[in-house]
RNA sequence: GGGUAGGUACCGAAGCGGCCAAACGGGGCAGACUGUAAAUCUGCUGGCUUUACGCCUUCAGUGGUUCGAAUCCACUCCUGCCCA
């Protein structure tokens, strides 16, 4: 194991701040291998590239030899967190959650070493808690507290309803924290508060309190909002080589500064900003697949992107026995069929007037047209989808 | 508990008896231009069709008044604000 102090240094790459460090540096010089704990709620079934940064982390403190306790907040997504958020978020059932559940365990692998790792569901203690003991953690934190924190005043102020049960949720991480012997919490900025009650908690229950690890939020696709599943903003850390690439290359050269700063941890290479953005992509990718699956996807986006030659590019394929004659039918098959998509007739008569769509590299704009579709062709929906028949 | 203002499409917000599938803005989508960037310009943005000032479903919910309701009435549910 590292000394304490060049610990702390490699830790704190990635823009990632300790509060109190004096702290974390007192734990380290125990020796032990540190409960470094992580909480995700899933309210989806898909982790992102906002959820690698703290897993990214998270193994960092593994390979440093600390132990990652991994949160799964089946009971917490129930209420939801209501941290950086402008509106109250909806609860989820039960169900939602299980599901969701087991597919967020499995992807959070993809990152964290299984042989540092302890799981738990926070259900198993949060569902045993009586409403007494609920009002006992409660004492520890005051109305005004809560009420300094920004996502609170802004709605307050705005007149937005902000409900009780939001006001739990910071009780709940907290105790988590407790029950989990928790040394570090890893979290985004926006989660200071949830882990300070963290430590307050811990501190009532005789526990030595935890040290907060804050990282940067990444934003979403769009730049402006963080990253999140509700907001269309997201890659998902198990999609496909060529969505990711394809996704990241579709980002802002001024959001591409930020993920090679919070991604990457690295300043953005000094080439023309589509150069860098492929290599900003291909990195990626093969943090989550492999080197030859970023090559592929790095040749494939040339291929569809560059030389806009889809004919010799990988598409799906859709039978032509599917398609019938009618341009509009088929486009909607070829959008269900080829990506799982669910278009109305009417989106897909105005991607056609739109001149969306193109048939062997020809547009075909009115909607009307029927078409004698014959295998090998290619059928162009859109700027980015196009499928090819059989 | 009392008073009061509200609940409209993805979001914000007009509409206040027919001309409303519903102004406007944002967002989103598509096209042109490009580097699947930015900026800009154009179009679209409930569904279906014989594309038609056609039909169907929508303006919190349920009933009602009317030839006709997002718009009027009754009740219900939900939220803000003020008072207790």
């Amino acid at each position: 194991m590292e000394s304490p102090d060049k610990t702390i240094k490699l830790l704190k790459s990635g823009g990632c701040q300790f509060i109190i460090e004096p702290e974390l540096k007192i734990k380290l010089e125990e020796g032990r291998a540190l409960r470094v704990k992580w909480g995700v709620d899933p309210t989806s079934p898909d982790l992102h590239l906002g959820h690698s940064v703290p897993l990214f982390k998270l193994r960092q403190f593994q390979d440093l030899g600390h132990l990652a306790v991994l949160i799964i907040g089946d009971f917490t997504s129930m209420v939801g967190d209501p941290s950086g958020r402008s509106s109250t978020r909806p609860m989820l059932t039960r169900d939602q959650v299980r599901v969701n559940a087991e597919t967020c365990k499995a992807q959070a692998f993809k990152i964290l070493d299984p042989g540092r790792t302890e799981i738990v569901f926070n259900s198993e203690w949060l569902e045993k808690i009586t409403f007494l003991e609920v009002v006992k953690l409660n004492s520890r934190v005051t109305l005004q507290q809560m009420l300094q924190r920004d996502d609170f005043k802004v709605r307050l102020d705005e007149g937005l309803p902000v409900f009780l049960h939001e006001l739990q949720y910071p009780i709940m991480q907290g105790w988590d924290s407790v029950m989990v012997h928790a040394d570090v919490e890893l979290g985004g900025t926006d989660q200071l508060f949830n882990i300070m009650v963290g430590r307050d908690l811990q501190k009532e229950q005789g526990q030595p309190p935890q040290v907060a690890c804050l990282l940067p939020i990444l934003e979403g696709l769009d730049g402006v909002q963080k990253m999140s599943k509700s907001l269309h903003n997201y890659v998902g850390i198990s999609e496909s080589p060529r969505d990711m690439f394809g996704k990241l290359m579709s980002i802002s050269d001024e959001l591409m500064v930020r993920y090679y700063e919070v991604l990457l941890s690295e300043q953005q290479p000094p080439v023309h900003p589509m150069e860098a953005k492929k290599r900003l992509a291909s990195r990626i990718v093969e943090q989550f697949h492999d080197r030859s699956a970023a090559q592929a996807a790095l040749d494939d986006f040339d291929l569809r992107f560059a030389k806009r030659d889809l004919d010799s590019a990988e598409l799906p394929s859709v039978r032509v026995v599917e398609l019938g004659e009618d341009i509009i039918s088929a486009v909607v098959t070829a959008y269900a069929q080829g990506f799982g998509l669910n278009r109305s007739r009417s989106e897909a008569r105005r991607l056609v007037e739109q001149g969306s769509v193109q048939w062997c590299g020809e547009k075909v704009t009115d909607p009307k047209t029927r078409i004698n579709f014959i295998p090998g062709e290619v059928l162009k929906l859109d700027r980015t989808r196009a499928v090819r028949l059989v």
